[in-house]
DNA sequence: TTGACATATTCCCATATAAGTATGTATTGT
DNA sequence: ACAATACATACTTATATGGGAATATGTCAA
């Protein structure tokens, strides 16, 4: 099986830099294609592209205007994006303070867990 | 151009559901990859592939303890993607509270609030 | 040492890009 | 009506999957 269409949901469609870059851009204010492809520097094809598929997650909204179309970013739809991290914030605090508690348990004069370390092996990558 | 790495950051990682189920899964404790391979009800050689790739990435650390491997998940990779979807929180709140002045405006000036769905469309999944 | 057990890695392949180029489609100005 | 403007879509191609099957690696037990 191949790798998951990037219009299957909003994770995919982050994945590519280019359009967090065009949603960060949008998220401030409606802009219409032309100043995207101003903004971002990519070629305009490629901008359409783009928000094809950030259409199709429903993570920007369109709305014509002549010949323009003005696409804003729908940040409601960065909501499951949003509670996927936010689960983890709390171990991260969990992690933050298992670190501090070591610290300072290393400077006290009694230093009852030489080792403990939670991640061993940095994972080299 | 194809498109970007698995492996090339956190974003990429986590288009993939069954990683996120491992992340989640593992979020709260350190558990072996046959665990994992029990838990989520995939083969293992497809879970140790997936856990590569989440190593690669930091997203999970390792551990060994004789012939098994611990892993867990390393909830500080996951800052870039919770600040990439904070950064819309306040759009969002925004266009909630444009939405519900809409709505005020458009009813009577008894009738408050009736409804005020937090999450328009329950984020499916 | 040998075998069982726990994981990781390699190979194969159907599939989905993402960027570049070319072309199609509305919409507006004159 | 016609040309120009603003976008969208189609086509091509190099690349990266993700799952299944088979195999390799590493560790413990007898």
């Amino acid at each position: 099986m191949a790798r998951a269409a990037t219009t299957s949901d909003a994770f995919n469609a982050i994945a590519e830099p280019r359009r967090r870059q065009i949603l960060l851009y949008l998220a401030h204010d409606e802009r219409q294609v032309g100043e995207i492809v101003a903004a971002i520097g990519l070629d305009q094809p490629s901008v359409s592209k783009h928000l094809g598929v950030l259409r199709r997650v429903n993570l920007v909204g369109v709305r014509r205007n002549g010949r323009h179309r003005l696409y804003r970013t729908n940040a409601a739809a960065i909501r499951p994006l949003h509670e996927f991290a936010e689960t983890f914030e709390r171990y991260w605090q969990h992690q933050l303070n298992r670190v501090k508690e070591r610290a300072e348990a290393q400077m006290s004069p009694i230093k009852p867990n030489p080792t403990n370390p939670i991640y061993p092996k940095p994972p080299s990558r």
